[in-house]
DNA sequence: CCAATAGTGTCTGTGAGACAGTATAAG
DNA sequence: CTTATACTGTCTCACAGACACTATTGG
């Protein structure tokens, strides 16, 4: 048939298979803080995800992920989520790792689009507050109300994303888990499956990784590291516990935070291995 | 412009974005059992792989994964998956689960092909032999020698593929390792990347889940899921240790298996929750 | 002094790692 | 009796969870 590869190449019809639309959306993450009335607290802090308003149809008037169409003959996803990125927040140097690929057969409207979904993690301090009035962060409020349903609260102070969903087990052929989007009206496409899948991710991850550091400034106190671990994995630590296992991973330095209405905390910082 | 999402799909142009091919690329492991000459001795079990030798160009005469193009109109990337592992295997009820989504530009010389990979797993007793001269299943040996290169060795009896993989730090925008093949000479596209993460995957899965008794026939003895977690986890394993962790994962059964030459063992069966 | 957080010392119970020992088949 | 595996009892050491205590600031 053919002699050599430059050969088949030379030969090849690419337009053999019918081809397709890809898009990669980013699920940005980073922490909030709250500040409290009362002045000897510690501002609150929370999980947060920038969502885009949508301008035009499908799904118009509703938040979705920031995303765009992958561009085939010269970009790889990470570099078109990275595109993104630089376009949506003017940063470029962010933590970006591909989360999975969604490919439901009606999950736009206008044709056949699969998208590959990234996590991007980001210190809010590093964000230049561009207000664009059809981009939003919105703090997260995670519900694990029994054991199959999850419900997420997204709110960015004037509007309010309910979203609920289903832990279904599957057959064995696939995932152990199945999720069923049971109640949305202002996530646009499967991107309520993208804020669960990714959070998930970021929560597994910070026991066996250092991606923590990537939402904190350079400097930080163990009080604010320890309450950034409480808002992912959604529950209270212990002082002694939390200390002993984050102890490896930070250095104390010799800059202090004061003026806080209480004793004043040695600030730490990441200490690479 | 338009007044509904119905108007605005019925003047919408698909075709103003470049499209592209996808493909879904499988990695179907099983153990395998290897006779000992000792009578006395258990069989030797090993992680194996099922690879398929390309008869045409690009990569003729070279080994890869199963795989095959999506129809991007009518079945998603497990669809397709599973029609691959049909067509390969004549089996349809197969653990199945998404692995990663390689996209580098040059990953396939023919053209821009994004190929969406999966781990496959299945007990290989259910497999008729159906031989296939072009497919053949490779048992593999992994080296991890020193820190950061990972040599695996892939062999089916007759032909041996050794892959040399550098796992390197990444800048920390991504993810924590990049894989950069060093030595490849037998498998085909950017395989060796996807059965190292697929090895990886098992492995850690192996700690928190339940998937090894998809590797399982019905019946077996603790002896036999101890040699494929060790062979899995590739270290050995105490058995009082191990023993206590399946424990609530298995259920003995009346069954014993005897003949071996030695003291005769209780046939389990897996115990779903 | 009070309120709130920072930071440390120490007890305890659980559980993995380790080792030793008993049991039982085939040849 | 030997060999190889099956299976169990128990000790120890590390470590997470828990609690209590001291320290230090602003108001």
């Amino acid at each position: 048939m053919y002699n050599s590869e430059e050969e088949f190449l030379k030969y090849y019809d690419s337009s053999q298979f019918e081809k397709l639309s890809m898009t990669a959306d980013i699920l940005l993450l980073s922490v909030s803080s709250i500040e409290q009335s009362n002045y000897r607290k510690n501002s609150k802090k929370m999980m947060s995800v920038l969502l885009v308003k949508r301008d035009d149809y499908p799904y118009k008037d509703k938040w979705c992920l920031p995303g765009g169409f992958l561009n085939p003959s010269s970009e790889t996803l990470e570099d078109c989520a990275k595109r993104v990125l630089k376009k949506e927040t003017n940063l470029s140097d962010i933590y970006l790792e591909q989360l999975y690929t969604y490919d439901g057969l009606d999950r736009d409207p206008r044709m056949r689009v699969v998208s590959t979904a990234f996590v991007a993690l980001v210190d809010r301090n590093k964000l230049t507050e561009k207000t664009l009035d059809n981009v939003s962060w919105f703090d997260i409020t995670m519900y694990e109300e029994g054991s199959d349903v999850v419900d997420i609260c997204l709110d960015n102070g004037q509007e309010i994303i309910n979203i609920s969903i289903s832990k279904k087990l599957r057959d064995k052929t696939t995932d152990r888990y199945q999720f069923v989007p049971l109640k949305n009206e202002k996530l646009a496409f499967d991107h309520a499956l993208v804020v669960l899948a990714g959070l998930e991710r970021i929560r597994n991850k910070l026991n066996y990784t250092d991606i923590v550091f990537n939402m904190m400034p350079e400097y930080f106190t163990l009080g604010e590291l320890q309450q950034v671990y409480e808002v992912i994995l959604n529950k209270k630590l212990l002082d002694p516990a939390f200390r002993r296992i984050i102890a490896d991973k930070v250095e104390k330095t010799k800059k202090m935070r004061t003026g806080e209405g209480h004793r004043p905390s040695a600030l730490f910082r990441y200490r690479k291995k």
